[in-house]
DNA sequence: TTGAAAGCGCTAACAC
DNA sequence: GTGTTAGCGCTTTCAA
């Protein structure tokens, strides 16, 4: 078992610089009434040392501890399949680690109870100043649970009910569905289904709203269907059971990519060709999809820019950056690979 | 800015319960020396405050954190289309979180500066107790700056040349690689090739070098190809290249699921069937590979099992847990789909 | 069985 | 410009 044993602290970098331990404090964190010959000193003495004031400490001192929580709740079978979120923490870690702050990051299954336990004791033991929140939610209970926790967090995505969480959004977040719903139009498709996942997801709701909005000017009612979980199995039930309906659709659009993988499978296994005899449109653009064969027709979005986007809001709201515009994040488009092609009406 | 404004401390606990501040201590920690009604006293106070010891406090009096850490040094492309990750990091979840350990995720780009850098500076602020380490590398030089940061870290993997580094691993690694080589060598396959990730990952290296030994002993000589990066196009372009060879192989084995499925892409689109005119063969069993079409025949490894048994193992080395067996991690083992088939020679 | 007091490593008032 | 000092919230001797 280790101990912090030779770990030097304040005192011996002050020692060796032969100064006060506040001339160290003040030199490190560059408040002003040092001379110059001190700076240096105390400088050079902190580099020999290789000494870093301990986070717990300064965590203690000043009542933040520099790190964020993320607290993910979903089944290891959906983590397993969607590497979604990896893409958004690495977003969200590039403006992090700069200034100096940690991730804490926990990884349960989808279950109500442990989810909102892990943010209390997060909050209770100190261990974050604040949180970044992923996949909003249809009467999102996380809002209300963290202002009563009193921190601050940063939901990536569209609020419930215009909550006003402080949130993070795609500079045009539909904008990639009224593409696809185009897209499908000018191909000649007028039967066509839209599967998206638990309506207990915002986005998901959403983006089922608005492609449906948008068939449905040009005349085109599509079916839709809500899988219950989030997952390839459920989409693989749900194409083929739509694939037998008499009217079965010439074009579906999924929830998200993995999704949409899995139907293409489930329709080329039921023999029928895509796009030849089925168009395919999936969602987040991941990039096994432009891999596969057919490649595979997708809205992206930029999960990278989210994920920093959030970290930068949630830092200015803990008062560790200056306030300014939120950066940019580019709308959501569609890209057309080789998943979709002309419908072909029997 | 929020502040810790009204969380209480032990002091309001050890006020309203009308007993001394270590007497809460001790009666939270469980250590002896008190009247049971005094232990009641506090316990309840301690419920009605919902109090919960701060972490940090705790972390500085003691000069543990209860925290692990864990960096991922790879690039985002590849965080994005493998979910291996995020399994591994759920069966920690599953061990630290009861024990009331957190884990600290560090993602960055494949950049071994800032890797190190980073170990480093989680050591020097005292943000983790200990590390998490994934895909054992040839000359790792993780396990020299471990040592000389003098924290323990348990890798997920074999470590290379024998370091005695802390480490876990399933009961039998290369088994389903064996069950490859001997499921091709049934169904007839002699022009067989293998396409490993990077050779400066130790686990590709051994999965080919067992591959390439159990089909030498059969007397078929694969050949090997290793993808400069791990990654999809990668697998496309090696494909392509194979496949236009005079003997091209009748069969491809994969290091990972990604690359197998883009492989398997790269084949369809050229025209060539899968399994009928070559078969495919992946490594993770990832849930994707089951719902595509053809399923993917891959060799299944217990990711969550080998997540959970590093976070046990990092646990007991840092005085946490009892000594104690090392649990068991499942076999790899090969599960045969629909991406394999009778080799047809023509 | 209980409580007082010291101190983990740091920052920020405040005095010099 | 510099040093002294008082805590941050907790655990752990040590006395009572």
């Amino acid at each position: 078992m280790r101990r912090n044993a030779d770990q030097p602290t304040i005192d011996d970098v002050a020692a060796l610089a032969g100064v006060s331990r506040s001339a160290v404090s003040k030199v490190m964190n560059g408040r002003g009434g040092i001379s110059p010959k001190t700076a240096t000193a105390v400088r050079e003495a902190a580099a020999k040392l290789k000494w870093v004031p301990s986070a717990t400490a300064v965590a203690l001192r000043g009542s933040r501890t520099r790190s964020v929580g993320m607290v993910i709740a979903r089944s290891t079978d959906l983590l397993a399949t969607d590497p979604y979120f990896a893409v958004m923490i690495s977003g969200a870690e590039q403006v992090l680690a700069p200034r100096g702050y940690g991730l804490q990051l926990h990884l349960m299954g989808d279950d109500p109870e442990a989810e909102s336990a892990t943010y209390r004791k997060l909050v209770r033991e100190r261990r974050v100043d604040g949180f970044l929140l992923t996949e909003s939610r249809i009467g999102d209970p996380r809002f209300a649970l963290l202002r009563e926790l009193d921190r601050p967090a940063v939901l990536i995505g569209i609020p419930w009910r215009d909550d006003p969480q402080p949130h993070v959004q795609s500079a045009d977040p539909l904008r990639g569905m009224l593409d696809a719903a185009r897209h499908l139009l000018d191909l000649g498709h007028r039967r066509v289904a839209y599967v998206s996942g638990p309506d207990d997801r915002v986005h998901t709701v959403q983006r089922r709203e608005t492609f449906v909005e948008a068939m449905r000017a040009a005349g085109v009612t599509p079916a839709t269907v809500a899988a219950r979980r989030f997952d390839s199995l459920e989409a693989r039930t749900i194409t083929e059971e739509l694939l037998r309906r008499p009217d079965r659709p010439t074009a579906i659009v999924y929830a998200n990519d993995m999704m949409a993988l899995a139907g293409m499978g489930a329709a080329q296994r039921a023999g029928i060709d895509v796009p030849g005899g089925l168009s395919v449109v999936g969602h987040d653009d991941l990039p096994i999809g432009a891999w596969h064969y057919p490649a595979l027709t997708s809205v992206a979005q930029d999960l990278a820019s989210l994920g920093a986007a959030a970290a930068l809001t949630l830092l200015r709201l803990l008062g560790e950056e200056p306030p300014g515009p939120i950066p940019d994040i580019p709308p959501t488009r569609l890209i057309v690979r080789e998943s979709t092609a002309k419908a072909t009406h029997q």
